[in-house]
DNA sequence: GAAAAGAATTGAGTTCGTTCAAATTTGAAG
DNA sequence: CTTCAAATTTGAACGAACTCAATTCTTTTC
């Protein structure tokens, strides 16, 4: 207990790390339903009881993955919610931009439709949870670029931000539910068809009408 | 052929709706996780193989009976779009009361998150591009709800009614999804939270600020 | 340093959804 | 009524996620 930090301990990030890298690279690779556990199990070099001892399911090794992308997001969000664009809707769709381009660098849109999947199946697994807090704080990330841009004085005060920004947030994710449901729809026509959808939502804000 | 509509038909008739009879009451009493196939078979008086003639898999015979309750709310909010509150946000908040009033008069929680699950993960069963279907068809009749109050003068007319409509409805699909995922929620919050969110669409649709 | 305690690993076994080749039933033709 | 073809049913067999009793590896204790 004086410098190294215990083999066990050791041992036990180590193939937490070649898990993850396994299932990320086999998930992308050839698909996540196409995938067994035996495969991961082989690939990180683990037997598959030992796998089980570091992740509660199958739906929770991918939820764990995901999760890290979502963190990313939110900590990319944060930036275009300090120094947010005077317009509003180009507010908007920064952030929204953020979400939406962050989203497939790393996840194939079948990852994302089953962790959207199981997570709504709302398991109590541990990543299930964190994956669902991850949700409930974009949606407050939303709520504060509201505010922000009543602060700044870019939006009319006096409007419920909370209201707003969940409305919008809902309406993103709604968006992007069938934007990974849909092979063949590009991420061009997810970004216009927000932008139309939260256009009267940014006249509102603006107040030109 | 002359009377009788033939046997066979019969009998696929007979044993459509004894499945799908057997697996409601099931799915309700027992949940649709804790059932399995040979139950329903067996309360059904079919083999396993047979069920699997009627339906592809175990989702698609949940869908089909999701989709049998969707239709009915589709057709009980025809009524509000035809003859809606002169007030907006009543309006509003008088469809989405039939949305989620009839929802869990025959489903359980589970039973819709079982389904919103399946659904997401886009197989192309029948029943599963069925569901998708009704999904749009909701989504377009509060689009119709919009244009209405703006026909009859009760919503300000040059305002973008697809994207209020699809914006509402991704809310408050969004919101029915977070219900579902969380037991202790009680439909009132569902129905206040919600109206919350409505409350800046229905001011600026009113044009009162 | 040996031995006991505790933690983690292992893979064969269980369960349940799903498939499919053989058997049965129905409808039509002679 | 018999025969044949087509449709339908059937349940045993398969595959994959997940479990758990036995084993192996670390750490602690004396």
């Amino acid at each position: 207990m004086i410098a190294m930090t215990g083999l066990r301990q050791r041992q036990k990030a180590d193939r937490t790390s070649r898990i993850l890298e396994a299932a990320t690279r086999l998930f992308r690779e050839t698909g996540y339903g196409a995938i067994r556990i035996e495969d991961i199990a082989q690939a990180a070099e683990v037997s598959v009881g030992t796998l089980y001892n570091y992740f509660a399911n199958k739906g929770d090794l991918l939820l764990a993955i995901v999760s890290m992308e979502v963190e990313e997001v939110l900590s990319a969000g944060k930036a275009v919610v300090e120094q947010p664009p005077k317009d509003v809707a180009q507010a908007f769709a920064t952030l929204i931009g953020i979400y939406y381009d962050h989203s497939l660098h790393y996840l194939s849109k079948e990852m994302w439709r089953t962790a959207m999947a199981i997570s709504i199946e709302a398991p109590a697994t541990p990543f299930s949870t964190r994956y669902t807090e991850l949700d409930a704080l974009l949606s407050r990330q939303v709520c504060d670029l509201v505010r922000r841009l009543q602060v700044l004085g870019y939006a009319r005060a006096g409007i419920d931000a909370e209201a707003v920004g969940q409305l919008v947030f809902n309406n993103l994710n709604q968006m992007f539910t069938e934007f990974v449901k849909q092979d063949p729809m590009r991420i061009e026509d997810l970004h216009a068809r927000t932008a139309r959808q939260n256009a009267p939502i940014a006249a509102y804000l603006t107040g030109k009408a």
